[in-house]
DNA sequence: CATGAATGAGACTTCATTCAT
DNA sequence: AATGAATGAAGTCTCATTCAT
């Protein structure tokens, strides 16, 4: 026995709504992977746009708490920062590379409510505002925050991507490969 | 009255497919926005999935051509043709938005057929083989060149779905700013 | 407290049919009501159909027991014992008006089985034979018994259908003078 | 091949929702009885609820033309008018038994909409109108008009339900000993 | 006994596709 | 060649019923 349903279907909606979409996933389809009824997803969410805004917003807070936990704020050293997101960026990915490219995919979507939008958008300001800081201490180039973010951002939602295809290997050397590469994006030179 | 109704079907779709994904897309939704019969379309594509073939196997040649053409192969200055691309890929973003945001987005499709994907292959190895060069020539840093693409691909399909949503303008210093933080990801230091 | 489970589903499953009727009421719905968990109303009917069925039979029987109480029959006076059944009848709309709303809008059900048809058929037949004295008595105009009932019954019901949408107040005076309507309508002349 | 679909559609949905209810019908019972698809029945109804209530308000209409057309209104002889009445809706019954039970059956029901239960009301409101006047004239009796309408339109309405069982023939003497009956019932003595 | 979580059959509805016009 | 009415398979969702607790 698993270890509870709701968590069998956020489970099984995760990993189809990351690899077929919202709309290529049929709710059937995440009943029989979560191995439950098709009626017993309706006992835990209203309807399919439920259950996709909760999945969203569980994987958003969770990135968001993994990335924010002992976030080295203090001293406020921005290479030091972006060491520390990179790191967990990693990972999350590494844990949960379905939630990364799950809430990428699905960040946009019409079916989001404003709660979703909400917690993604918070999850952005966290790391405008680290840019905004960096920007002022002289050590990140002066491009706006939001272009800075899509650089880093989506640099690194597309490697794993890749990575995710099995045409590219994950190893520690291209793990920090890729992190210097992605700080030499946006680093003042 | 337009060119003719395979090109009205095509363009439909497109900006359809691109903002609402395969899958979220009806075919009475792209005859109505195309202007035809629900039937038309079936007159110049066999089916839904011929349609969604078609179309990406038009923007990957087109953006491809869009790269290729007076490429500066010759000389093979990799500084130089990294401009190239980007300068091209702004172009092909400019005039075809949806275009670019529905390759991206449709690139690993379970309904792509083997001709689709090949043609999308061939196109990242166009620019693999200019990576490998720029590496020989100790000018591109030394990671795969399939991390290295992600990372610029990425970044700007990115910066262009956010460019897209209103939040952030294109205008020249920005490109400008965009191109060289891409180039100092990946070259050498 | 209420007095027990049993009774609690009965009259929750009256007023739900009697509004709703039984196929607009579901299961849940009763159980709500009649604050029990949906299960329990299974360990007092076999399904659906079985409590519906016991609903009738136990309005149908509380109607006719109503009426015959105390019935004056001996003298054969048809007047009075017009007069007595549409006292009674009155008494019973007053006292549970969902219990003859709901007789009379399944009265003729799909669903119901073979006992309830016979008992509201002798219902009925009650009535019926008490015309057909009439008739003998040339106090009765003669038509069919079951054209003389269903005026009379149609007549009543509707009445207090109306009654029950507040359109219509229930005084002593209106339910004297239609008494007296209901009279004259069957009665000769 | 028959007049039209949609007609087809609406004679369908008609004797089914008159015989099992709204709600005991399913929308393939409605396609299978009408031959069509049962998507078809969408491309004429929005939905079941559009549909019942158009039903309702071509049933109402038409019983509704049926007795206004030729109404004898000038002279204000209320006898002449009460007969012309029961005459057509004799009429109606005869040709259309399941639109006026299905009419009957459905006038307080949940789902008809506010155009629906508009149009209904102003049946009923000619009717009291004209009760109105037999009242002020002195040959109807002095009950509330809704009471009136009640009794009349409830033993009519009765009696058809019972012909439709079988129980009862319709004949022209039992036609014209009910309306004599009903007459009585509400005419001054 | 009583419950309510779980289920799957079946409800309503949509939509890719066909075909007569 | 073009259409859009028609279709039925399949999608979302409900609910009568069961059963472990």
């Amino acid at each position: 026995m698993t270890k509870n349903k709701q968590e069998d279907i956020l489970d099984a909606a995760l990993l189809l709504f990351a690899t077929r979409g919202f709309d290529g996933t049929t709710v059937p389809m995440i009943a029989e992977r979560a191995k439950v009824g098709a009626g017993t997803i309706y006992r835990y969410f209203e309807n399919k746009e439920s259950l996709v805004n909760a999945l969203f917003q569980k994987c958003v807070m969770e990135l968001s708490e993994t990335i924010k936990k002992d976030f080295p704020i203090s001293n406020g050293d921005i290479r030091e920062q972006f060491r520390h997101i990179f790191k967990r960026m990693f990972n999350f990915a590494k844990k949960d590379i379905n939630g990364l490219l799950f809430v990428d995919s699905h960040s946009g979507a019409r079916y989001l409510n404003d709660q979703s939008k909400k917690l993604f958008a918070d999850f952005l300001d966290f790391l405008r505002i680290l840019l905004e800081n960096g920007k002022k201490q002289g050590m990140i180039c002066q491009l706006p925050s939001e272009a800075l973010i899509s650089i880093v951002y989506g640099a690194f939602v597309r490697l794993y991507k890749v990575i995710q295809t099995g045409v590219l290997e994950e190893t520690p050397e291209l793990l920090k490969g890729v992190e210097e590469c992605c700080w030499n994006a946006i680093r003042v030179h």
